[in-house]
RNA sequence: GGUGGCAUAGCUCAGCUGGAUAGAGCACCUGCCUUCUAAGCAGGCGGUCCUAGGUUCGAAUCCUAGUGCCAUCACCA
C-alpha cells in the first residue's frame, strides 16, 4: 500500500470520527515548492460533505494524522491547503528498497502484446527531418510500451511500388549513363532521390512547353511525355516485366542499403518488415467479402464505396472501377495480416503526420464495420509536422533538411564545443568521435522528443539546436559527471552495497528521493498517452534537482560516513535511472564529457 | 464551406484527474571555478494563458460562440 493510500484511508477515517460523515473521496496533490510539506490535501471539496471553516477543518484533519500515522511527522494549513510533511524514515525506506533494483520501474514484458509501426519511407529519396521525427517517435513510443510492460513488434511498411518510384526509375534509365552507388561514391538513396528531383525538373519544364503550346494546363500536366512513361513503366512492373522488375530491384537495393546506414546512425530497429509491393493486392477479397455483407456499395461505375455519411464522415472509395486497390484497400488487407502473422497483438500503432488523421479514422471505422474485433485497440499516433522558417519541406524542390546532413551537423557542432571545452585531453581520436556522435544526436534527439507529438515544431536550421539548459548534452553531462563522482567513489574505497540506517535528510536529498519515486508513474504515464516528452520533461526536473544538489551538499567530502554512503548511492541511482530514462529516448549516455 | 488539431513570457516549450502567487530553457542583466567536471549553480528582468460569454467555492485547464494559423474533405498517397 503507498502513502496515498494510507493517508486516503485515514482522511476517510479522521472525517467520520470528528464530523460523523462519509468522505467520497480525497484530493491530494504534491505540495509546491513554495511551502513545506510533501503532499497536499485540498479541503475545500470536503465542504461539501462538513460544514465549516476549511483552516479549522484542515487542522483537526491534519492533528489525527499526525497522531495516528506513523510517516505523517507534522503539517501546516494554509488557506483551504493542508500541508503534510512525512517522515526522513519513509523516504529512506523506500530508498533503500529500490537502490540496488535494476531496470527500477520498468516492468517486466508480459504476454500482452502490442504492433507499433514507424518510420515506412517511399523508396525513391533519401530521409528527412520529417522521418527523424516520425522514427524517433516511433522508436520512443515502442521502448515506452515495452517498459511499461507491454510485448512490441517493431514494424514498417516500405513504400516500395507506385507511380513515383517509377518516376525515378524512368529518370534513372533516360539520363542515368549507368551510374551506380559504387561509380559515384553517392550513398544510393541519395543517388536514386537525384533521379526523383531529375524527373520534376523535366516534367516541369515538359508542363510549361505545353502551355506555352496552347495546350490546357490539366491536359500538359495529366499527359506530358515523361509522365506517360512512368506510368507505362508502372503497368510493365505490374505486369511483371523482367526488366522492368530487375531496374526496380536494383534501384530499390541501392535505397536499402542508404537507409541502412542512415537507421544505424539514428539508432532505430525493426523486428519485422512489410512491402507494399507484397502486401498491395492484399485486402481485395476482404472488399468482395464486405460487399457481399453490405458493408461496403458498388457505384454503377463498377468502383466500391463505403458510406460513412452517419459517422460524421464521407463517403469514401475502397476499390477503383477498374478493379485496382487503392491505400485504403492495402491498409485494410496489411492490418488483418499482420494479426494473421502475429497472433498474440493485441492493439498497433500507426506513427503517422496527422496530414492523415482523415485516412487513420476511415481505416479504423472501416475494420470495425468489418467485424474486427480489435478495430478499437488501433491507435493512430498522429503527430504535427516539422516545418522549415520558410514553410513546408518539399522533396521536389530541394527544400528539405536531409536526415544524413543533419545528423552529421550535430555531430560536428558537437564536437566544436567540446573541443572548445577541451576535457577529453587522454581521448583517443576514435573515442572522441563516437562521444561528439552521442552528444550531437543527443542533442538532436532530445530537441525533438521533449516537444508533445501532436503540436507541431519550427525548424530553424539557421539556429543550430542548443546544448544548454534544456537539452540532451546538459542531461548527459549530468549522468557524466555523477559517473565521474562513482569513480572516485571507487577508488576512496567506499563501499556503497550497505544500506544506511537512520540520518537526517537534507532537503535536496529528500527532493532527489521523490523525484525518483515519480519514475515509474512517469512511464506509465508516457506509455498511456503514447508521449515520450512525458519521460524528457521528468528526466530533466530529476536533472535540475541533481545538480542543485550536487552544488549544495559535498558528497564525498561529506564528514559523516552514513551519509556520504547514501549521497554516493543516491548520485548512482540518479545516474541509473537518467541512463534508463534515456534509453526510452533512444539517447545514449557518457562516461565522460 | 464541412470536419479535425493548435493558440501560455521577445523566442522555444512545461503545466497530471479543474486548486495556493501560472513554471522552465534560450536571450538580456548580476553574482559563484585554490574544494566531487562552470555543457553547471544562485538570483534579476519578462505574462490580457487568443477574444467574449458560461459552469464552479475555485478555470490556462471543462462548455458555447468567435478570431488566427495548420491539416483534411480526390477512382492521390
Amino acid at each position: 500500500m503507498n502513502i496515498q493510500e494510507v493517508l486516503l484511508h485515514k482522511v476517510k477515517e479522521a472525517v467520520h470520527t470528528i464530523y460523523g460523515q462519509e468522505l467520497p473521496s480525497v484530493e491530494f496533490q504534491p505540495t509546491r515548492k513554495d511551502f513545506e510539506g510533501d503532499v497536499t490535501i485540498v479541503v475545500f471539496p470536503m465542504l461539501r460533505v462538513i460544514k465549516g471553516n476549511p483552516v479549522q477543518i484542515g487542522e483537526q484533519i491534519g492533528a489525527f494524522l499526525k497522531e495516528h500515522v506513523d510517516e505523517v511527522s507534522d503539517f501546516n494549513v494554509i488557506k483551504g491547503f493542508l500541508n503534510i510533511v512525512l517522515d526522513d524514515n519513509f523516504y529512506l525506506s523506500f530508498f533503500n528498497s529500490i537502490k540496488s533494483e535494476s531496470n527500477f520501474g520498468f516492468l517486466k514484458e508480459s504476454t500482452d502484446a502490442i504492433m507499433v509501426e514507424y518510420s515506412s519511407p517511399n523508396t525513391n529519396k533519401p530521409l528527412h527531418l520529417g522521418h527523424i521525427r516520425n522514427n524517433l517517435l516511433g522508436y520512443s513510443v515502442a521502448e515506452i510500451l515495452k517498459a511499461s510492460g507491454r510485448k512490441v513488434y517493431k514494424t514498417q511498411i516500405i513504400n516500395d511500388r507506385g507511380i513515383h518510384i517509377c518516376k525515378s526509375m524512368v529518370a534513372w534509365q533516360k539520363f542515368g549513363n549507368g551510374e551506380t552507388p559504387s561509380s559515384t561514391g553517392l550513398k544510393g538513396d541519395k543517388l536514386v532521390g537525384n533521379y526523383y528531383v531529375a524527373f520534376d525538373k523535366i516534367y516541369k519544364e515538359q508542363i510549361a512547353q505545353r502551355i506555352a503550346s496552347g495546350i490546357d494546363f490539366k491536359d500538359a500536366e495529366k499527359e506530358a511525355p515523361i509522365l506517360l512513361e512512368a506510368k507505362k513503366m508502372l503497368l510493365k512492373w505490374e505486369a511483371g516485366d523482367a526488366e522492368t522488375v530487375a531496374l526496380w530491384k536494383t534501384m530499390n537495393g541501392w535505397v536499402y542499403k542508404g537507409f541502412e546506414v542512415t537507421y544505424k546512425n539514428l539508432g532505430v530497429d525493426f523486428d519485422t518488415l512489410y512491402y507494399e509491393s507484397d502486401t498491395y493486392l492484399l485486402g481485395k477479397n476482404v472488399v468482395a467479402e464486405g460487399l457481399e455483407k453490405g458493408v461496403f456499395f458498388k457505384k454503377e461505375d463498377g468502383s466500391v464505396w463505403i458510406d460513412l455519411t452517419e459517422d460524421g464522415l464521407d463517403e469514401k472509395i475502397v476499390l477503383r472501377s477498374d478493379g485496382t486497390a487503392v491505400y485504403m484497400t492495402q491498409d485494410i488487407g496489411t492490418a488483418i495480416q499482420r494479426v494473421k502473422d502475429h497472433p498474440d497483438v493485441n492493439g498497433m500503432v500507426y506513427t503517422v503526420g496527422n496530414e492523415q488523421d482523415y485516412h487513420f479514422k476511415v481505416l479504423f471505422l472501416i475494420l470495425k464495420k468489418l467485424g474486427f474485433s480489435w478495430s478499437d485497440k488501433l491507435y493512430h499516433l498522429s503527430y504535427g509536422m516539422v516545418d522549415l522558417p520558410s514553410g513546408k519541406m518539399k522533396s521536389r524542390e530541394g527544400t528539405v533538411v536531409d536526415a544524413d546532413d543533419l545528423m552529421a551537423d550535430m555531430t560536428q557542432t558537437a564536437a566544436t564545443i567540446s573541443e572548445e571545452l577541451g576535457k577529453l585531453e587522454e581521448y583517443t581520436d576514435e573515442e572522441k568521435g563516437a562521444l561528439y556522435q552521442m552528444i550531437g544526436l543527443g542533442a538532436l534527439k532530445y530537441y525533438i522528443l521533449k516537444v508533445d507529438p501532436k503540436k507541431r515544431i519550427l525548424f530553424d536550421p539557421e539556429e543550430s539546436v542548443d546544448f544548454q539548459g534544456n537539452t540532451g548534452p546538459f542531461i548527459q553531462y549530468t549522468y557524466a559527471r555523477i559517473q565521474s563522482i562513482l569513480r572516485k567513489a571507487d577508488s576512496m574505497g567506499i563501499d556503497i552495497s550497505e544500506s544506511t540506517a537512520s540520518v537526517e535528510l537534507h532537503i535536496k536529498e529528500k527532493e532527489l528521493i521523490k523525484q525518483i519515486q515519480l519514475f515509474p508513474d512517469t512511464i506509465q504515464l508516457a506509455a498511456e498517452n503514447y508521449s515520450p516528452a512525458l519521460i524528457a520533461n521528468y528526466t530533466y526536473d530529476l536533472v535540475k534537482e541533481f545538480n542543485s544538489f550536487y552544488q549544495q551538499v559535498s558528497i564525498l567530502g561529506e564528514a559523516n560516513e552514513e551519509k556520504r554512503i547514501l549521497r554516493v548511492q543516491l548520485s548512482k541511482k540518479v545516474a541509473d535511472v537518467i541512463q534508463d530514462a534515456f534509453r526510452l529516448l533512444g539517447i545514449e549516455v557518457p562516461e565522460r564529457m
